[in-house]
DNA sequence: CGCGCTTACTTGACGCTTCAACTCATCGCG
DNA sequence: CGCGATGAGTTGAAGCGTCAAGTAAGCGCG
């Protein structure tokens, strides 16, 4: 690779460690207690609660796995195991038979709102209490920085 | 679940929202460099590079289990891999046959030498660069606040 | 109007992680 | 010493994500 790559400083190695658990450990605890409350994946409660709020409680495929972060593919088990479990139908659209849309039933829509307050005091609990309002700020400046290297292409 | 789970507030929410795309983007971004580079997942690397460092470049299995954050079998099934590929050996503890050490061989040792600069050159260009000295700082103790809540049996 | 190209999704196979069983080795205690 | 309990790792099956290939519907241009 690069002849020249730098090794970090001890501070910026400090900080880093400190993101690197932060990485590994937060998405952990939420899973967790997502699938421990209401037995749902993060991603399969991100499907839902994005159809939840959709007009029509329905949304088409790849938009789906675009709000989701997710391939087209995964989206396609998960929105299959999800069909299994009765919470999603799926049916294609009327006006282009390619086209995919899924839509919430009401035992998925149910399940959202009793997971959503769970998955809400969690953030809440681990992230924004944990913090003063002004490192919130601090935070959001930071993440969308960073964000903006990593990813320039988008939106924000 | 609780009936009182007070939603997020607007400026609240703007900063999960960019947390969570941090949460999601970066791991992927840094495993993508890792595996495109080196042919290696984070997890192999932090194995190897654990066992580059350890005195003898050997270490038991759970010590190294701990240190790479996952599992005793999931470094079980890594460590038959990568020992397949070469890059470490097991043996049995002398004194305690119970235990089992991992020895990173001269190959392995040259495979985290040649990955390590790619790694953390990634690790600069999209986490430190993107940063001020200042806001690396607020980020160390924001993260460690945010730690301290998720798991507080933490050293520091 | 028909034939190839593109779009939108689905499927199957493979690899990795987890979970629960299982195998040994050692320790404690009578 | 013997034997159950505990500790350290390993293994196999099951589930999820990814990648590549497959299917089917629309579009475009001769």
């Amino acid at each position: 690779m690069a002849g020249e790559a730098k090794w970090l400083e001890q501070d910026e190695l400090a900080s880093w460690m400190s993101l690197a658990a932060l990485l590994f450990k937060l998405p952990g605890v939420l899973d967790f207690q997502l699938q421990r409350d209401s037995g749902l994946s993060h991603f399969e409660y991100l499907v839902l609660a994005g159809l939840s709020e959709s007009p029509g409680r329905s949304r088409r495929m790849s938009e789906l796995a675009g709000f989701a972060n997710g391939s087209l593919s995964r989206l396609s088990h998960v929105v299959k195991r999800l069909e299994q479990r009765g919470f999603v139908e799926r049916h294609p659209a009327e006006d282009d038979g390619r086209i995919t849309v899924a839509t919430i039933t009401d035992a998925g829509y149910e399940m959202v709102v009793s997971a959503a307050p769970g998955h809400v005091t969690a953030v809440r609990e681990y992230v924004i209490d944990a913090l003063t309002p002004e490192q919130l700020t601090q935070l959001k400046t930071i993440a969308d920085q960073i964000l903006a290297k990593v990813d320039p292409g988008r939106p924000c």
